[in-house]
DNA sequence: CGAGCTATGTATAAGTA
DNA sequence: TTACTTATACATAGCTC
């Protein structure tokens, strides 16, 4: 019923709601991997993105 | 004689020759991901990166 | 440290609802 | 859109050089 994932070329995605759903979830995959590498390797990672329409995402480690 | 690969818990890596290379690796794996996301999604992003020992290593999507 | 290799874990492109 | 499903592409842990 679902599930045939192709690869895809890495360009802008054209259509704009599937670029819109692939936005957020890689958006959050990004962030995810940010996160694990900065508590794995004990590195300090700055993140920011922002998207098409301008809506702002974060993410700073801190060892405070 | 390679591949027997088990998951591994999101915590600080003690080893610090394992941490290191995991380091590497998953560094390339996300900067290679924030090109992605901006590519694909026209979405403007900064990525910085200090590795425990210093190191700077940062990328930002430009539409310039 | 970097460069393969390979088994596996994970992320995610498409579909469906 | 927004969530959920699932097949499959992709990332990567553990080794070996």
């Amino acid at each position: 019923m679902a599930g045939k994932r192709e690869r895809i070329a890495i360009r802008r995605i054209d259509n704009l709601a599937a670029r819109q759903v692939t936005f957020s979830k890689r958006r959050r995959g990004l962030f995810k991997k940010a996160e694990e590498l900065s508590i794995l390797c004990d590195a300090e990672v700055g993140l920011v993105v922002f998207s098409a329409t301008g809506k702002l995402f974060n993410f700073a480690s801190s060892r405070t």
